[in-house]
Formats: C-alpha cells, sequence, structure tokens
DNA sequence: TGCCATCGTCGATGCGCTTCGACACTGACC
DNA sequence: GGTCAGTGTCGAAGCGCATCGACGATGGCA
C-alpha cells in the first residue's frame, strides 16, 4: 500500500505538505505542488479512506435509503439512484446503499458508525416515523418526498399536487366532464406514501374546482386488478371519457384491457399518464403524460445534500413543477 | 461521539476488552461481558468504521459495479441489487454502488483507498477489458455474469446457455419446426455482453441438434423496433410458429403487436420468454418462461464474496440452472 | 503447600491521515 | 541594516480502534 509519507518521501518533502497539497487548504508553491503531484502519480497514490476518515471525521460517502418493494415504480427508482450516483461522483462522493426493510436502527447505525456523512432517503411517508429520528441525527439529511411535518428536514421531489391538478386541467381544458384517477395499489395509500396523497390531493382539488365528475381507485398491478378497477370505474359512471394514470405498472395491462373493451384510445378514453417520458413513448399509442423527473431529483438531492455538508444549513423544501407532454393518448371527447 | 474509551469506562474494563467483547477473538468471563454489553447498550456505542477500518483494514464495505443503462432490464438489475444489500447485511456489511460509467479507474480507486473489501461486477462482457485489471487488484472479486476468460475470479449467474437450449426444447417438445429469437438490443450484442451471447449460443446449439428452423435477431424496445422485427422475422419464415424471447422490455410491445396482426397466443404463435416470474404472470396470457433468479443470484455473489473474505481462495463459477415454468403461452402448433 | 498451565484482562503500539502551532525564509519598508 | 508581515514548509499530536505481548489470578495436581 502506499501511503502518504511514501509520497512525500519521494517528493523530497513533509507528509504534512502532501496532505496540503491534496487538500488546498494552505497555499503551497508552484515548485513544490508539481514535485508532490508527480510523485502522487507516479506512485498511484490514493489517500486510505479510513485513515482520512478517522482524522478528518469525513467519509466522502453519501447513504441513501431506497426502498425494495416491488409495488413501486422500480424504474424510477432506478433512474433515480443513478442520476444520484453520478452526481455524487461529480462531488468526489460515494453512494452507500440501505434498504427502507432495515428500518430505523439503521439509520442510527450509519449516522454512529461514520460510515456516511449525510442521508438522502426515499419512499417518504406523510407521517414518516422515521422523521423525528432523522432530525435527532445531526447529520444532513436530505428526503425525496414530503411528509406532512418536515420540520427542519430539506426535502426535494416533483411537486405531485400540481402534478395531479394539472391532468385534470389537461382533460378539462379538451372538454371532459368525467374522468377517473387509477392510482397506485392500496398498500401504497395505506403506507401514506407521500406522492400518492398529494397527486390525489392535486386530481381531487382539481376536479372540484373546475366541476368535473370524479373517481378515483388505487388499483394493483396484476392484470386482474387491473381488470377489476375499470369494471368498477366503468359501473360507477359509464359515461367516463378520461383516465390520469398514476400508476406505471399498469400501463401495458389498462392499455391491452381497454382495446378488449373495444374502447379506442384517444377516441373512445382519453389517458393521460405520470410516467418517465421513457415509458409514455413506448407504448403503442404514445401516452400524453406528466413526466417523473427522477433523474432532476436525484441530483437535486445530491446537489442539495452537499450544500448541506458545505455548511448551509437552512433546510429548503424543493418541489419541482410538473411537465406535462401532449402525445397521442388524450383527445376531445366526442358529442 | 460514544467510543470504545467510553464504553470501557463505564463497565469499568480496559478499552482493549471491550474490543474483545466485539470481536470474540479472545475469550471473556461471563461476568465481564455481560458488564460490556451493558455499557454498550447503554451509550448506544457504535465502533467508528474509519478507526476500525484503519486498525484492522477491513471496511465491512462491498462495493458492486451496476450498468445504468437503460437497455437492459431494469428491474432485473434492481432486483439482484436489492437482494445483494440484503445479504450483505446479514454478514454485518454494507454495500456500496459504482457504475459502470467510470471506468476500470473506479475500481482501481476503491481498491486501493481502501473504500471497500471486495468487488461485485456486474454487467459482464465477454472480453471484459476489465478483467485483467480486477485480477492485478488483490481484492476478492465475484463477476456477475462470465466472461471467455474469468481467469482467476469467480463467477455466478443463471446458465444462459442451457437457458437458450431449455426454450428451444420446449417449443421442440410441443412439435414446433420453426422458431425464431428474439434478442436484445444490438447495442447488447455489440458490447458482446455475456448472458446474451451465451443465450445464443444455447438457442443455436439446440435448434441444430434438434432440427428446428430457427431464426435471431437483436431488438431495440421501441414499438417501432418490435414490429419491424416481427415484419422481419415473418418475412423469412411465414410458417412461423413459436418466438423465444431474450428481451423483457419487448414483451408488452411484442404481445400487443402480435394481437394487432391477429395472430393470438398461444393458439397461432407461442411466446416463451426469459423474465423474471413476476413478470410472467402479469401479461394478459400468463407467460410460459424461464426464470432470470436475479434474487438467488444477488444472494449467491455475496455468499462467494463472504468465503473469498473468509480465506477461501479458489475462485469458482458458479451456474444456476434454468427453470422452465409453463404457463398460457405455449402450445402445439396447429396441423 | 508449592508449582505450573490456563484463562482473562490490561497497556502500549501503530494503522494513515489531518491539522495546528511553530518556524525559517523572503521581500518590502523605514 | 534592521524590522515586520507574509508565505511556505515542517513536526508532532491525536483521531478511535485492533492487536500483541505481558501479566496477575485461578485452579489442578503432586
Amino acid at each position: 500500500m502506499v501511503t502518504i509519507n511514501d509520497v512525500a518521501h519521494a517528493a523530497g518533502v513533509a507528509p504534512s505538505t502532501v496532505s496540503y497539497v491534496i487538500s488546498g487548504k494552505r497555499s503551497i508553491s508552484p515548485k513544490t505542488r508539481r514535485l508532490v503531484e508527480d510523485s502522487i502519480r507516479k506512485l498511484g497514490y490514493h489517500p486510505h479512506a479510513g485513515a482520512r476518515a478517522l482524522a478528518s471525521s469525513k467519509t466522502n460517502v453519501l447513504a441513501l435509503v431506497v426502498p425494495l418493494r416491488t409495488d413501486l415504480n422500480v424504474a424510477v427508482v432506478m433512474e433515480f439512484v443513478a442520476s444520484a450516483v453520478t452526481a455524487a461522483r461529480a462531488y468526489d462522493h460515494d453512494l452507500l446503499l440501505l434498504t427502507k426493510d432495515e428500518g430505523p436502527a439503521a439509520l442510527q447505525r450509519v449516522a454512529s458508525s461514520a460510515i456516511a456523512d449525510a442521508l438522502m432517503v426515499m419512499d417518504v411517508e406523510t407521517a414518516d416515523p422515521r422523521v423525528p429520528m432523522l432530525l435527532a441525527l445531526d447529520l444532513p439529511v436530505v428526503l425525496i418526498g414530503v411528509p406532512d411535518h418536515p420540520a427542519g428536514l430539506s426535502c426535494v421531489d416533483l411537486d405531485f399536487t400540481a402534478a395531479g391538478s394539472a391532468c385534470v386541467a389537461h382533460l378539462a381544458e379538451l372538454g371532459h366532464r368525467s374522468i377517473a384517477l387509477i392510482g397506485p395499489s392500496p398498500a401504497v395509500y395505506r403506507r401514506g406514501t407521500s406522492y400518492a396523497t398529494r397527486f390525489l390531493r392535486g386530481f381531487d382539488e382539481a376536479t372540484k374546482s373546475r366541476d368535473v365528475r370524479a373517481e378515483s381507485r388505487p388499483c394493483a398491478h396484476s392484470y386482474e386488478a387491473v381488470s377489476a378497477c375499470l369494471d368498477d370505474l366503468l359501473a360507477a359512471d359509464p359515461d367516463l371519457t378520461g383516465l390520469v394514470v398514476h400508476n406505471e405498472a399498469v400501463l401495458p395491462g389498462l392499455l391491452s384491457d381497454l382495446r378488449h373493451r373495444g374502447l379506442r384510445v384517444p377516441e373512445d378514453i382519453s389517458v393521460i399518464a405520470v410516467c418517465p417520458d421513457s415509458m409514455a413513448e413506448q407504448h403503442v399509442v404514445a401516452l400524453t403524460n406528466v413526466a417523473i423527473p427522477a433523474e432532476e431529483v436525484g441530483t437535486q438531492a445530491v446537489d442539495m445534500t452537499m450544500r448541506r455538508l458545505a455548511g448551509h444549513t437552512t433546510p429548503e423544501v424543493r418541489l419541482l413543477g410538473p411537465r406535462l407532454t401532449r402525445r397521442d393518448s388524450t383527445a376531445s371527447p366526442r358529442a
């Protein structure tokens, strides 16, 4: 193993000088800097992470708590994780993965073992039991999602409330007067998952204020559940002309089921989805959608985390405005 | 921060004794053990990861290199990652996420900074350029996938060659005489991704030995690509009665395209997929499939890694036998 | 009773790094 | 020529832990 001493020796300087060259915390003469940098390169020196963490109480590691359930959208989670890793690396940090399954104790463990410098937490619930503990942790914490009482925690997410409203607005402006929301699986609502309830709120508010008839149903993502859900909605209102789908996993099943029923999209029924753009474009009928900007959220989450680490202590709540893209799955209802 | 000294003081013993209680590397009297354990619990002591790593040259961290491309199956990658994290935690280790995008330098960095104790590498290519470097690293390395020359590295994966053969065997035994393989996107083959070429090899061998007419095509996962691919295959052989799909992402598009063409599954054409069971069950017609045991592979990968860390130095190659489940999408072709 | 082996505990040392105070040297200025 | 502020470098200390050799206590056996 190459140590800082080896480098110092090779460069003919003291170890501390090498350290200062690397950290830039003191001024170094150009000559010395060049000498040291050459030795570092020549020896292939990388500082020992543990030693560095011990001496500086900084690990250069960010911990990310991800949900590993299958009732959430895996593609979105993955995209988020991907962008978070990339963003973290841009700040010279690494990403440690924790699962929600390990529970709150895992957060304690990471904090008090000094395994990571900060925590990013996904799949936040409206009354998330982890919030008080996270507050007590005195590590920077960024939530992906917004609980009812973020207290002093930073949050970032798509503005799902606005997204819910935007979907309704789009359909209403096309002339739809009776629409329905197909939401995430019942379990997601039961947990009080932040984005689900926020979207529903936006949907409800908008349908009320625009005087649009509306129903909403959670929906598991088996084919039967989708089918039953549609049965139910069409029974409740046979004149239904618009569907808002806040559940990417059911889209394929939903679309083929509609076709089975002889309902054409968008001639007989309009469909607007909340899903990543790539997914919207991938269907037989390209879907009008509100994008889930997982990548953007991941980047922002890391940015916020790094700001906190850099000393910006005031927590922020960043809600990304929804972006609706009109494609081929929505149209005005026939008279 | 609670240190080992605090615990020692609280328990009235020396710090080293606390250390031995935790590690179990020397015998401790029951009385002392209880005393120490109580203090640990009372103070909420967690050893400082950096200090531990420095003193013992063990980080208790496993690094996992994941591909973040979207042309691979995200769900499978996610499932793998999930099971790997869980398995690692069972061994009291954490998982650090690296992306393939960072290139080989990232592996060097992790190794020489002593950030992780071992490396697990996904998305292995047949002639993977990382192999020589990994060998030089003198960390335990486990590949998920099998390169042409694993040299001294451990590998684990589904036996895709056997899987390819199994698909053919199933269709052939049902009486199909002309089948086609719809594979991953061209880019996947171009990279020489290990599982794609292995599957293709199994497919080719089996069709040859069973004297089945066969075509194979890579296929991107846009709807147009799927459609073009089908056009092409049906033009090449209008009597095609069986489809092997080694590309989960195209399944929804493929199935609806077949329906559009008036081809019923399985009456007119049989479809067998290589995908996770959950995905196979989720379609309108439940799909006969060869399962991708991502969870099992993840667990095994971690097991192998831990064995290496425990001193088992001989590299192993574990190929998991394919498991074919017959569902509703395959049947004998009509005479 | 005295000896020795065994068991349980302790103290000291060092892992590789950061950081702080100290210090030598330079050039500017009176 | 002497002083002083500033610049660049050094040495030492200590971060929290694991580990090793040493050592006291205990009990068995003669």
